[in-house]
DNA sequence: CGCATATTTGACCTGGAGGTCAAATATGCC
DNA sequence: GGCATATTTGACCTCCAGGTCAAATATGCG
């Protein structure tokens, strides 16, 4: 009973993630959203209670679908260095969008203010880490990577790698510059 | 003639610089920047035509600093590594504040739509990749460096190395981490 | 001292941010 | 149909952002 909801909040939250994403956390305005999802700015407040629980939401549906997206991308059959390039690749967000990473942006925006921010950003720093720390130990096991330094520095080292690239992709950088650093990167292993 | 001014321009920027590299662009009022620097909202208005306009000066003036030290930390004596791990951790803004890099910040926040600060970080990364790429290739040619990638790929993986570096260092990152980091990526080399 | 000039200042303005709420609307059920 | 319930909605509220400006203030100079 009652009447109908109109909008489902998981797509909220999908489209929020979308526009905190383009615009920023400051720039995007709760009118502005509501304009986006097509409901009343009541419905938004109605389902999310303010500005900022959304935007926490939005960044750890961000973070499930990279953590998910990296699994998948390292549990594909075939080399290591490919499956590695392919993350990086695919992390770096250089496909379509050219965005960046939200929760790099949100880093750089908010980090020093919003303890959220960090919290969250901290967690999927830590799962890529370490998903990457054991893929490269895997590596090693089997002779496929013959690098010299331990597991733990490389990942840590891929892990900054990402983000930087991430941060440069956003800032309009060349695909040149980010093919070298892919390469550079991968080679290094 | 006429009223002596209260405040210095370039001391005024400086403060700004700071107060942006804390709280972002969006967070920051020009209430609360005249407050910091002890004057009235007009006189901000007066010298610095708007908050964007203030916002270019200090990403500017921000870019210059950290060019500088660059070439400072790349023009003292001793061993190629060394100079570049010197540059490494200075960059990353790992010393004292922990606010990770003006740029980087901006960028993350207001790329998709303030081309100014785009133009501003490119050049900026510009100017850092060149200088690595000199330096790395000098240590080749003297046998310092034994890596086998191209000096353009190294260099572009060492500025993607210290944007993500300074990324992690902003959002709390453990020292650890940094450490592993900076070892991986000099180590690479 | 009185004037011209340069700078400062806070009151003032408009627009929109972030948020609240009572009324309107669309169901299921009797 | 009439009721209870769940959801929507835009008008409404307060506050402050970003910016403007006329008046006040502090100098050098004749």
């Amino acid at each position: 009973m009652g009447r109908p909801a109109k909008f489902e909040p998981a797509a909220a939250v999908g489209m929020a993630m979308d526009v905190f994403w383009r615009q920023g956390y400051g720039a995007t305005s709760p009118q502005g959203l509501a304009d986006e999802l097509g409901i009343g700015k009541g419905s938004l407040y109605n389902t999310f209670d303010s500005k900022h629980n959304l935007f926490t939401q939005a960044l750890l549906a961000y973070s499930s679908l990279r953590a998910t997206a990296l699994v998948e991308l390292l549990d594909e059959p075939g080399p290591v260095r490919s499956r590695l390039r392919a993350v990086v690749e695919e992390m770096t967000g250089f496909g379509d969008h050219r965005r960046g990473c939200l929760v790099v942006n949100a880093i750089g925006e908010l980090a020093e203010t919003d303890a959220a921010v960090t919290e969250i950003g901290n967690a999927l720093f830590d799962r890529i880490e370490e998903a990457f720390r054991a893929t490269i130990a895997y590596g090693r096991s089997t002779g496929e990577l013959t690098g010299h330094q331990p597991p733990a520095d490389a990942a840590s080292g891929l892990l900054a790698t990402i983000i930087g690239t991430s941060v440069l992709v956003r800032a309009g950088g060349t695909s040149e510059r980010v093919q070298r650093i892919v390469d550079s990167a991968i080679e290094a292993l």
